[in-house]
RNA sequence: GGAGAGGUGGCUGAGCGGUCGAAAGCGCUCCCCUGCUAAGGGAGUAUACCCCCCAACGGGGUAUCGAGGGUUCGAAUCCCUCCCUCUCCGCCA
């Protein structure tokens, strides 16, 4: 959620930035200004009368406490009108109060100027790219092909107990996932984040905080009877932890790492999107979370992603790093990276890690506040990213690490872990 | 899940129909006094929004005492619904 005053002086700059993310209706801009100068002026117009009101409540009390009965019952005699013309104005207030909040919820985050302009993922610009690309050995399988072989996942139980898409790790792999987030969380936690433990399931404030609802809301697999919803990502409960405060003077920059597993329903995937562990209902993720001094928040989003490239060169898996356009980046987003590692088998690059910086938009949504130099309240910026999504690197580790009798190697990082150097077949 | 108690400002805690955005204490900020390890005095100290020029300073107004609705000229105070917390019982990793 943008501020309106922003809106109001950059309405040009909001609207390009609408048509470069490829929304369609600019003109809700115009429509909201509008709205917005008639609640502006309904709200004067009620908080007037209210004050007519309150005035005259406060003079009948009065008068009742000195006993003057007459003078007061002629008073409250001319109340009537008065309190039907608050009840009318109130209600057009409603109405505009929220038909202004829902243009506002479809309004995009602003684009920052670094952000190169495009319309799909054909447009994002190579950032960086790191590692050697080994042309794939002839022995050497896509992933997918080497756990069914050793029993290391096993998809089909996984559809039987619960679906497409929520498969069962078996032994080395459990083991390796477990040896991942150990340590990510070790790494993050030596960099001064905050573990965290969430919760799995969030109410809606917290979905629309994060903004989940309204605009991606059927990723999320929902809870009806008790209205809640599955978390696609700890980015939810963790960012809304400090929903509706004021951080201290003197707090910022916060940050927050917390493993959790995610949920998404992608609907509509199919083909080799899904293959193996390219795409799954349920995975698990270590999410790194910045809540940060505006002033610092573009800074804040390198060294961010500077921090998650870091876990993939300790890995010594091969990536590259995409500055996302204009088009691809999302609703929320200023600006985003995403960090893609090499999957030889499949000759294609699998997203890792998407590190974006979200600057007031989501804390302005969450009322997520903090006392700045001026003892003033101010928005806070918000930024996230994955530290990392556990599947594609497993799924990346199982094809680079792999050896002609289909064993893996372990990357030297995870060999305390998991006390030992290579999973045996 | 059953029975009871309760939700007030950063915290503790009063208020139970009018002068209450809210006593008092603690905490915090600023000032004064005092040279000594601690104390005294004074002032200030919720949030959001609107208006006064969408600037600063300052001023005015509205709303908010868990949330929503109702009664009333007037509600933190009365009534209804919901949510949450605590205690006891039940169940349970």
């Amino acid at each position: 959620m943008l501020d309106v005053t922003y809106i109001r002086d950059n309405t040009e700059r909001v609207k390009e930035g609408m048509r470069n993310k490829g929304e369609d209706h600019p003109e809700i801009v115009d429509q909201l200004l509008e709205v917005d100068e008639k609640w502006r002026s309904m709200v004067k117009q009620t908080d007037d009368l209210r004050n007519d009101s309150n005035m005259k409540a406060q003079k009948i009390g009065r008068l009742m406490g000195e006993g003057r009965k007459e003078e007061a019952r002629e008073i409250i005699k001319h109340t009537s009108t008065l309190k039907e013309e608050i009840k009318e104005k109130e209600e057009q207030l409603e109405f505009l109060k929220e038909q202004r909040k829902e243009l506002l919820l479809r309004i995009p985050n602003v684009p920052h100027d670094s952000v190169p302009v495009g319309h799909s993922e054909e447009d994002n610009e190579l950032f960086k790219t790191w590692g050697t690309l080994a042309e794939a050995a002839e022995w050497q399988r896509p992933h997918w092909e080497l756990v069914k072989e050793q029993g290391w996942i096993d998809f089909e139980r996984g559809a039987k107990v619960t679906g497409a898409g929520f498969p069962f790790y078996i032994g080395p792999v459990a083991k390796l996932q477990r040896a991942l987030v150990n340590y990510f969380l070790n790494r993050a936690g030596e960099r001064g984040y905050t573990e965290i433990q969430a919760p799995y399931f969030v109410n809606e404030d917290s979905a629309r905080g994060t903004g989940q609802i309204p605009d991606k809301e059927d990723m999320m697999y929902e809870i009806p009877r008790d209205e809640l919803f599955a978390i696609p990502t700890a980015e939810v409960p963790v960012t809304n932890f400090h929903r509706d405060e004021i951080i201290s003077r003197g707090q910022l920059p916060l940050y927050y790492v917390a493993y959790t597993p995610c949920w998404r329903r992608e609907a509509g995937s199919y083909g080799k999107d899904v293959r193996g562990l390219n795409r799954l209902h349920q995975f698990d993720k270590v999410e790194l979370v910045k809540m940060v001094h505006p002033d610092t928040a573009y800074e804040e989003l390198e060294s961010l992603r500077l921090y998650a490239e870091s876990l993939l060169e300790e890995l010594d898996i091969p990536y590259r790093t995409l500055l996302m356009c204009t088009g691809d980046m999302g609703f929320t987003q200023s600006k985003k990276y995403d960090l893609e590692v090499w999957s030889p088998a499949q000759k294609r690059w699998l997203e890792v890690s998407s590190c974006s910086n979200f600057g007031s938009f989501q804390a302005r949504r969450m009322m997520l506040r903090f006392r700045n130099d001026e003892e003033d309240t101010e928005i806070l910026h918000t930024l996230n990213g994955s530290g990392l999504a556990l599947p594609r690197v497993v799924a990346a580790i199982l094809e680079i690490y792999q050896q002609e009798d289909g064993s893996v190697v372990v990357p030297d990082v995870l060999q305390p872990f998991m006390g030992s150097e290579v999973i045996q077949p």
